[in-house]
DNA sequence: CTGAAAGCGCTTACAG
DNA sequence: CTGAAAGCGCTTACAG
């Protein structure tokens, strides 16, 4: 009975390759169902009014048949692709990575899918990704970075969809997700008061970074409302372990100053790694000669140390989730506050900050 | 002129949100360009014959008005959405994202977009993704695994689209590409002899990676074709650094064996760093004293050892684009050779390497 | 060489 | 409560 429908005017099962069996659509489901094409949508989509009855005869049908909607005919009408597209340039993707798995993964519970765009910092490819989009009708555009302080070189032409930015620069009147690196940086700080230590020095990357700037201006803040003066100015480097290794070298070796710090805050773990192996080649023990917690909890490395690695975690997966549920309520037409949003980071303690005995 | 159109029968510009103009379509180039859409269409897509005048004046309207076709639209008709998915589990993604960031790249260049699911390793979301990519009618999947022996759990139900495997086991009379372990170990410890080294030792992962096996088997047969024996049995730990600094330690430390090795080759680049690092510690040089190559290019490892690490670099970037046009012709229907297609890897020589002098 | 018309698989006013 | 019909933006036989 389902199947005696005249067979389509466009041959089925001639296309190229593979075993092709025709798709089931909306017209079998209501078919089978008995109903009219109509009904059989409103009753899959939960619009309209009509006997419960009926309803569940066309789920029944569409599930006993396995139907799935064809998103490109529903988007054509509905006018929505329930696409979204991530363009970045971070093919390094440390940063990108999480960001695009809490997307996709935020995405998918809402039916959304998520197109993956490598920029390559190449302009023209960078070009025809946002061609690609806009041909593809994404729903919305997700543009990551790896610094908060500098925008992508991408310029957005769409004028017809929202537009996210997520650790990155963004411009006035957008709005951009980024993580709460002054309240990162405090929680580390004040983690390392806590377990007692007095001289706290900070290594971190280039001062050029926006990062950088606000990391150190927590770690001041925090010592200050402890009324401990921090040690010395912020140092910064660039973000290597060669920059750690080299500064704790100098600072422990033979000729250094008397004056030496009990703990350093590092602007990343791959600072704090060079930190603990210079350290550890001189002969001095992490954590009981000096605490050592860094930035990014990169497991890779924050787990390998010797010991493993105290560090902030900036909660990536969980932003790229975020500005995922965000764009969503963009493009519902919800009103979405312009600005940056800063999100939670939160403290991983591990073995090479623990805390001192009390006295 | 090419405004006057009477107004559509659904409103645009009614829906929520931004400001929306309603988009180009090719009855506007169309319009503009004095021709049928049919024209339109066959000018804009190549095909058909027509004057080049009417080609080229359409060509210009379309440019004029910056016209995009609507891939929803299109896919609909012809039964193409452009469109891959991509699904992993790997959200680790040390090795998925080169892989993605090479088929994505490849692919924008022939305007297919790429979309990411993020497995997550749970089941329930796996088949979200899958139903999410029916829906989407995606053109292909491709199915990217971190280890060639394991299957994804991923059941791909999907029986009008083709599936390539990457870096995972493939099931009989599937297309798959993995990286070609046995030439990337050759490549590792052909260098390692040409340096002048003798005595080398193989520390790799876990015996039941199926890589693992493979490069000792390579480490074995290069050894045999010079005429040397294998320093000892392969060791097989697993794949972190701290196996390769106990090792080191172990081989050189004071209780060691009087028999030591010139050379390690190790299955990673961890296991190689702790190798590094174990021996620095011990006050041995690399490579004057013993040479270290590892397996992966992991730059961020590889450049940041000391000193910076040799390396076999699988060529994930090129394996993920070369997957991409084996789809492509997959789907165009032309014959895929099944089986599994292993692509080459290449030696990146640094520093913990460098050759002895001759004599 | 060019165009009117049908149709891809859906949704949604509109009319019973 | 239910359905026939129009239409989303394209492509493609079919007919001049």
């Amino acid at each position: 009975m389902p199947d005696d429908e005249s067979e389509p005017l466009t041959p089925r099962g001639s296309e190229p390759g593979h075993r092709m069996t025709a798709r089931i659509t909306i017209r079998d489901v209501a078919a089978l169902a008995g109903v009219s094409v109509t009904t059989a949508s409103r009753a899959l989509n939960d619009v309209g009014r009509m006997t419960e009855a009926t309803r569940e005869r066309v789920r029944a049908a569409a599930g006993q048949l396995g139907y799935r909607p064809n998103s490109m005919a529903r988007g054509l009408v509905r006018r929505r692709s329930f696409t979204l597209g991530l363009l970045t340039t971070d093919t390094y993707g440390r940063f990108t990575l999480p960001i695009a798995a809490g997307l996709a993964t935020g995405m998918v519970d809402r039916g959304v899918s998520v197109f993956l765009c490598a920029g390559e910092n190449d302009p023209e490819r960078t070009r025809l990704n946002l061609q690609a989009m806009e041909e593809k009708c994404v729903d919305g555009l997700i543009v990551a970075g790896k610094r908060i302080d500098r925008a992508l070189p991408i310029e957005v032409p769409q004028q017809n969809v929202p537009v996210i930015y997520v650790n990155a620069a963004c411009p006035p009147g957008a709005v951009g997700f980024v993580p709460d690196d002054l309240g990162g940086a405090r929680a580390a700080v004040t983690h390392l008061v806590e377990v007692g230590r007095r001289r706290i020095a900070h290594l971190t990357g280039p001062r050029e970074f926006a990062a950088t700037g606000v990391r150190a201006q927590g770690w001041q803040e925090v010592l200050h409302e402890h009324g401990l003066a921090p040690f010395g100015h912020a140092m910064f480097g660039d973000w290597s372990e060669d920059f750690g290794y080299r500064t704790a070298q100098a600072m422990f070796g033979p000729d250094s100053p008397a004056e030496r710090p009990d703990a350093f805050f590092c602007g990343n773990d791959q600072i704090a790694r060079g930190v603990i192996d210079g350290l550890t080649l001189l002969g001095l023990r992490v954590p009981q000669d000096v605490s050592v917690v860094g930035y990014d909890n990169w497991e890779i490395f924050a787990k390998a140390t010797r010991p493993p690695l105290t560090t902030v975690d900036m909660g990536l997966f969980d932003l790229g989730q975020t500005a995922g549920h965000a764009m969503l309520d963009m493009i519902d037409g919800k009103a979405v506050e312009p600005g940056i949003v800063r999100t939670p980071c939160r403290l991983v303690v591990r073995d090479s900050s623990v805390p001192l005995p009390e006295k």
